[in-house]
RNA sequence: GGCCCCAUCGUCUAGAGGCCUAGGACACCACCCUCUCAAGGUGGAGGCACGGGUUCGAAUCCCGUUGGGGCUACCA
């Protein structure tokens, strides 16, 4: 386990906004390939552009990994640290006449494409020998014939005719690296040997390819361009327009290891049917070969469904440890001090079974913390108002539990023994006891509730529930 | 417009010429279980975009069409 291998790939996100699931992903497949390789996996932000740029965002990128426990053993780097190194790089290209100065404005570029049938800058500078310095940006110099072909590990051999692939800006008139000038030097200086990014970038990769090998005589890198995720309309995922962020994600409650999950089985999956993989089976068995080339759908039923599976497995004790900071948040519907920490953890397997999200916890447990108790009035006129015996229910259970063990056995018999009296079933006698005592329809099992809310509160409660309802009648 | 990518149930996918009467999962529906709601169990509906080839045989290979997507900045 200790061999080493030569595998080294880069995630190199740009800190331009929220960070969100796609790039969890790309992150995701890269550690996958360089944990199974016992290669290095490094961070690099691509700040190149200052004014896009925030640190903000980067923090944001630190803080999701984190969570969702990407590990990097290189970096972080920054772009935007690195200018030596791409000034060095741009002096080479124009040494050896791979790159020239153009000073031609965007308008006038225009102007000339109009007249012809191939879109793109058309080389006006090509030949023009103009001294590169300020005001003036860099361009690449592609040559004029034959193919460029980039072999990618999940699309094949992609061509690209040089003839399509315009004389590309490398520096900006203001000094600036670009983008695709700075990955490729980058790449070339930290010895990356599997580039693995979004579908997104195919096409900007043949002129990565030119300006490597104008640059270096090491080896290509192995590309591996990923399937973009999309939204309900199959579009690419964006930053502005959905709200997929993965923090997100984190403040809804979901646990990082069932976004990982998910997120892995969103362009690959294992030869047989298991959905169910933990870190150490997709290590082992993930293959770029085998991703999937067509865009998925970043659907969060499904998300859902394996959020409340992992949920479901952890022990009681993992789960009251997940769940503690979403019962002590400040938004939380109880007055903060009134939390007790042995009754939730009494209630804790019951509501671990029926949440997708640990956000959705504090609304289960609201009953027993929040005093005073209100009903909303919608739901206390349906179950106390529509029907006749409800207030008789609610008076003869008043007067049982008061003398009543309070243990949910015991209530449970109660209860069916006064549902006896009107001739209904358990079902239809503990309604409106539940929404007495529990302000909702819905919610937790009743008698553990009842039970561990205690008789004096139940009493109260029942009290309230039949006073409301004696004057409303 | 140009360049490039893609195409199996609504969704995520299995499928690398006969094992496919196309399998699984989510979602949906029904039933069971059940103190509500969930969870769980059982069952159901639902798909190879279309047209040509190649082949004894095609979801699988080839071509085309259609449809979707990405890129097309002195953004990344």
């Amino acid at each position: 386990m200790t061999t080493t291998t030569n595998v080294r790939v880069r995630f190199a996100p740009s800190p331009t906004g929220y960070f969100h699931v796609g790039g969890a992903r790309t992150a995701l497949y890269n550690w996958l390939v360089a944990r199974q390789a016992n290669g290095s996996f490094l961070l690099r932000i691509e700040d190149t552009d200052r004014e896009r740029s925030d640190d903000q965002w980067t923090d944001g990128i630190v803080n999701a990994l984190s969570w969702l426990g990407i590990t990097w053993d290189e970096g972080l780097f920054h772009q935007s640290e690195r200018h030596e190194l791409y000034n060095d790089a741009v002096a080479r290209l124009v040494a050896n006449g791979h790159a020239y100065a153009c000073d031609c404005p965007r308008d006038a570029i225009d102007e000339r494409t109009k007249t012809r049938q191939t879109p793109g800058y058309d080389g006006f500078c090509r030949d023009r020998n103009l001294e590169p310095g300020a005001g003036k940006a860099l361009r690449f110099r592609v040559p004029d014939l034959g193919v460029t072909t980039v072999h990618d590990l999940v699309r094949g051999d992609v061509d690209f005719a040089n003839e399509t692939i315009e004389d590309f800006v490398i520096v900006k008139s203001n000094g600036d690296p670009l983008y695709v000038l700075a990955v490729v030097v980058d790449d070339v200086d930290m010895g990356i040997t599997h580039i693995i990014r979004a579908e997104e970038h195919l096409p900007t990769t043949p002129k990565a390819v030119l300006i490597w090998q104008a640059l270096s005589d090491t080896p290509l890198p192995a590309f591996a361009h990923l399937p973009v995720l999309v939204n309900e309309k199959r579009q690419k995922l964006s930053k502005r327009r959905d709200r997929v962020a993965v923090e997100d994600y984190r403040n809804l409650g979901y646990l990082p290891e069932a976004m990982i999950n998910y997120l892995c089985l969103l362009g690959w999956a294992p030869n047989d049917g298991r959905e169910l993989l933990a870190i150490g089976e997709m290590i082992s068995e993930f293959r770029l070969e085998e991703v999937n080339k067509s865009p998925a759908f970043f659907d969060e039923k499904r998300l859902n469904h394996f959020n409340g599976l992992y949920i479901r497995a952890l022990t009681t004790d993992e789960f009251v440890e997940r769940a503690m900071p979403f019962v002590s948040r400040d938004d939380v519907p109880w007055n903060k001090d009134k939390f007790d920490l042995q009754r939730f953890i009494t209630l804790a397997p019951l509501i671990q079974e029926r949440i997708t999200t640990l956000g959705e916890i504090p609304n289960y447990i609201k009953f027993l913390f929040a005093d005073p108790f209100d009903i909303d009035t919608a739901v206390f006129e349906k179950a106390m108002l529509k029907d006749s015996s409800s207030l008789e229910i609610l008076r003869a259970a008043r007067s049982a539990f008061s003398e009543a063990t309070f243990d949910p056995e015991s209530l449970k018999k109660i209860l069916i023994t006064i549902g006896e009296q009107f001739d209904r079933k358990l079902a239809k006698t503990q309604a409106p006891i539940r929404v007495a005592t529990m302000g909702s329809p819905v919610g937790l099992p009743l008698f553990e509730s009842l039970a561990i809310l205690g008789r004096a509160r139940v009493l109260a409660r029942l009290d309230h529930s039949i006073m409301i309802a004696e004057k409303t009648r």
